[in-house]
DNA sequence: CGCAGAATAAAGGTCAGACACTTAGGGGTC
DNA sequence: GACCCCTAAGTGTCTGACCTTTATTCTGCG
């Protein structure tokens, strides 16, 4: 079958690589050196999507190995959704395809985790936020199809029914279908997961209702320059918006962490959209 | 010491979390659930960066499972980069501290591969670094310091000097110091992949020398508007410079694959830089 | 003849125990 | 005091066994 081109991974792996066998010590791990090798395959191509890798007892002979060293290369793997494995008859390990949900959660948390650290500073994710939202509105207001408005218009939670939950939620899933509305999975994929670090860090339980009333009547704006096809219009909105929810983030910031000096000179720069005309 | 607190992680991870112990059946191998314990316990901080956990042989008692049981969680999570590894005495896995090129090299092999397996079009790619690479010259005229634009100038090839790898990598290190001047290390770890993705996928090989001459121009004209502080200039000659290489990647990419209709209306709406005044 | 249920087998999941390799630090020799 | 060896803690690797899961195959009954 399709798989017999490549009974010997091992041996894919090693063209061009002979020389002298001298082991100049301090290689790395072998289980290191095994999972860079078949990432190399997937990368490559040679290990096509959906491709079923040998056994880990043959993947074991293989590399010259044991199964146990085969089986930590492969979790390494498999922890970043390169592989996939399956249990019982015809299962084994498969060549995952790549996918989309996979990189937003790995984003979320790395984003989460750099913030947590701060190596980068809540001004630059309230920047980015902005630099990728605004752009995202206004080229929804011109690539949404009816659909995507009309799960848009879902999200818009009546004022006055607006409390902490739905309130959190229709925020949330507003922002997300704006960016899938923008038509660029690309922009949205990285996006998501910048709004969800802010929410996270900032919403849930610190928020109060009447908050809630003024972002349900900024994303009425919103909606309404969108689904009248106004870019510019979608945009400037989308940045007040935001600026309202910087300057709101800030503040719950001060009130944390008040000894962090913030050096907010951040929030002169954002895009402000050009004025339409 | 500090670590006292923490003699149990098995049940640091296990509060509220009783109830009646019926298998339901269908849990998720034993190693895949101590990688998602200590990952929690990870993100929140309960164990911090750069403390050390207990040795794999403690952790499986702690967790009632075998030492290479613990070994494939801990294999998951240090190619998470949650962790790292050290051998010898006073060896160990410890909680590793975020770090940015770490983000970057994954969302460059993500991009990557939702590119070749077409996820993600080219367009969508091109589209992203427009928006993205466009305010980060804006932010780069206000916010360079001198050392910055020494650094920026430093990777302007001079014109006739252009070959192959100079040009390569000239282009390269000056649109990576325009985002490293931006002064927003997000907005500088997310679009350095998406900028790497376009290059190894274009660049490399199939470009021509008198291309990089009339790349060299662009980004003398660049430069001089970053030096010169006007944002709206930097960034409008971003815009075109962008616009340029993106018209012949498209010219490329039809080339390379001629059956793929490339639906390319994208073109039109990406924010052009709103004019100064 | 057909379908339900049992047996099969291939593959991953887990375990126990042993030994090798790495390396910081302690201790001894000159 | 400088150098070297030794030690010990911890990770790295191997072996070989057994368990669990699950698609398929076989069996037997209606």
């Amino acid at each position: 079958m399709a798989s017999d081109r490549l009974v010997d991974l091992a041996a894919a792996a090693h063209e061009a690589h002979e020389g002298g066998s001298l082991p100049v010590s301090r290689l790395p791990p072998a289980y290191h050196q095994v999972a860079e090798q078949l990432q190399g395959l997937i990368m490559r191509g040679t290990l096509s999507v959906g491709e079923r890798l040998p056994s880990e007892g043959v993947l074991a002979t293989q590399f010259g190995v044991s199964r146990s060293t085969i089986r930590e290369a492969l979790r390494g793997l498999s922890s970043q959704r390169l592989v996939h494995t399956k249990r019982g008859v015809n299962g084994g390990t498969f060549v995952a395809e790549p996918s989309y949900e996979h990189v937003q959660a790995y984003l979320e948390t790395s984003i989460g985790l750099l913030s947590g650290a701060d190596v980068v500073s809540v001004d630059e994710i309230l920047e980015s936020r902005e630099l990728f939202e605004v752009p995202a509105a206004r080229l929804a207001a011109t690539r949404r199809n009816d659909d995507q408005l009309t799960e848009l218009r879902a999200t818009l939670v009546p004022v006055g029914e607006a409390d902490l939950t739905s309130g959190f939620e229709g925020h949330r899933e507003f922002h997300y279908a704006i960016l899938k509305a923008s038509g660029n999975r690309l922009l949205e994929v990285i996006t998501r997961p910048v709004f969800s670090v802010l929410q996270t860090r900032f919403m849930r339980d610190r928020a109060s209702p009447n908050l809630y009333a003024s972002i349900v009547s900024d994303h009425q704006e919103i909606y309404d320059a969108i689904a009248a096809g106004d870019p510019e219009a979608s945009a400037r909105h989308m940045y007040s918006h935001l600026e309202r929810l910087r300057s709101m983030y800030e503040r719950i910031d001060r009130a944390a962490y008040p000894e962090t000096a913030p050096e907010s000179a951040a929030a002169e720069m954002a895009e402000p959209p050009r004025p339409a005309g």
